[in-house]
RNA sequence: GGAGAGUUGGCUGAGCGGUCGAAAGCGGCGGUCUUGAAAACCGUUGUAGUGAAAGCUACCUGGGGUUCGAAUCCCUAACUCUCCGCCA
């Protein structure tokens, strides 16, 4: 959510600003609300003061024999006036509410605008695994390795999913037990959450008005539930509606959950194997920090996402987002892409992205300013650590040897109990 | 799923239709005392909107209602607890 005093007091910023994530609004008809919705409060305080005033006085004016049924009269009159002034703010702030809740974040001023094709690669590590054999692809490899089952994961549930098995199992296992044995030895504080989520919970987050269509609904459910996309969803909502004290900022957090996400048509025919489902797994990283240290929190995510790739022995990059791809929410966003040798491209495996106060103020989460003693918002960062259904096609790729067996990468080998070698 | 009880400020907890944004205690902050600390004592201490400010307005879980007036009465939703049923 934006601020209304930012729209109100700096409309062209804000218009150009989303102009770079190619968004083109008209803010004329909101600033005019915004100003009768000041204009409607001092109208409707007055005279709700007055009515007070007026009711307080009853007591004393019964004591002294006064009339009180006139002031009855006044009050009733004054309360019919005040009703339909309430109505009409009700009115003026929902409408400025529905309008100013889609607007995306303002994303950072360094971002080129536009999307995909202005990103830019601002780091690469190590290089791409040549082969002196005919390599396979991740689907071919896993069935041959009875790790992945493809065909029975379409009968009993459907396209879009796949079983791990065996050695399969234990190495998606072994990637998840592996990050979060690294963010625990970074003192981040572990965080298992329901599933199951609120509508304010993806408001929040700022996956809803606008994005309501890309997760799974819960229908018997009153009031309604959906199943989260992401754990971030879960983690930013965590100190909702909460005043923190500066000092225990940044707060770090990270979660393991599996992620639902409905992507209804957007599942690509060279988007073979596990590349994108209706679920994969995901161990998700959230920082609370103040406006001064959100930048530190920032890097920190990004190296550490970083990191954890690396030392995972692949070959990756990492992208600066033009503000078009970011994230809806975001203001920033760096993406860590593996090298996906089948596929000849860089995929996602890391989303690290800064929210700035857009979700804090959805979801008023506030820290107390130490020196001011007044209250702020909170900014609000995730980074994935990681999404192993990238990682994991990536791994049997680049560690394909020639009789199909797949090598494990070593810092995988203590979670995979010494396994060092799949083979069939 | 059935029956009942509850939800008040950072916490504990009073309030049962009028001056209650809310007693009291704890905690926090400032001060007195002290070489320093503790204790004691004094003062202060919610959030948000609006206004240049004084102030005003709203909020006692959320929503609706009754009333001139609601933390207090009624309805409703969410949540918590207890008992029963079912179940990992």
């Amino acid at each position: 959510m934006l601020d209304i005093n930012l729209i109100r007091e700096n409309p062209e910023f804000v218009k150009e600003s989303l102009k770079k994530k190619g968004w083109d609004v008209d803010l004329s008809e909101t600033i005019k609300l915004i100003d009768s919705r000041k204009d409607l409060i001092v109208k409707v305080d007055t005279l709700k003061n007055e009515k007070n005033k007026l009711s307080a006085s009853v007591p004393q004016v019964k004591k002294q024999g006064g009339d009180i049924n006139s002031i009855f009269d006044k009050v009733k009159e004054l309360n019919s006036k005040i009703e339909q002034l309430d109505e009409e703010l009700k009115n003026c702030e929902c409408k400025i509410n529905d309008f100013v809740s889609t607007l995306p974040n303002i994303p950072d001023e360094d971002l080129l605008p536009g999307e995909k094709e202005n990103n830019k690669v601002i780091k690469t590590v190590g290089e791409k695994p040549v082969f002196n054999f005919k390599t396979k692809d991740h689907v071919e490899l896993c069935e041959k390795l009875g790790i992945i089952d493809y065909s029975r994961a379409a009968k009993i549930s459907g396209r879009g999913t796949w079983i791990y098995k065996g050695l399969g199992a234990r190495l998606e296992w072994a990637l998840i037990n592996y990050f979060i044995s690294e963010h625990l030895n970074d003192g981040y504080e572990f965080i298992l959450p329901p599933h199951i989520l609120n509508y304010e919970s993806g408001y929040v987050a700022g996956q809803f008005p606008k994005f309501k269509q890309d997760v799974f609904w819960l229908e018997n459910q009153e009031p309604q539930k959906f199943i989260l996309p992401t754990a971030e969803t879960a983690l930013v909502n965590l100190h909702r509606n909460e005043i923190l004290e500066e000092d225990d900022l940044p707060k770090k957090y990270f979660a393991y959950t599996p992620c639902y996400r409905c992507e209804a048509g957007s599942y690509r025919t060279e988007e073979r194997g596990m590349i994108r489902g209706y679920q994969f797994n995901k161990v998700e990283m959230v920082h609370y920090a103040t406006e001064k240290n959100s930048k530190a929190s920032f890097e920190e995510l990004v190296k550490k996402a970083s990191s954890l790739v690396e030392k995972l022995g692949l070959h990756f990059q990492v992208s600066k987002l033009a503000a078009g791809d970011c994230s809806h929410s975001m203001a920033r966003t760096y993406d860590i892409e593996v090298w996906i040798p089948s596929m000849g491209i860089y995929k996602e495996v890391s989303s690290v992205s800064n929210a700035n106060d857009y979700q804090a103020r959805r979801g008023a989460i506030r820290y107390r300013d130490k020196e001011t003693h007044k209250t702020k918002y909170c900014h609000t960062l995730n980074a994935s650590g990681l999404a192993t259904s990238r990682l994991f096609p990536a791994i049997i790729e680049q560690y394909q040897n020639e009789d199909g067996s797949v090598t494990v990468p070593d810092v995988l080998v203590p979670f995979m109990g010494g396994i060092k070698v799949i083979k069939p």
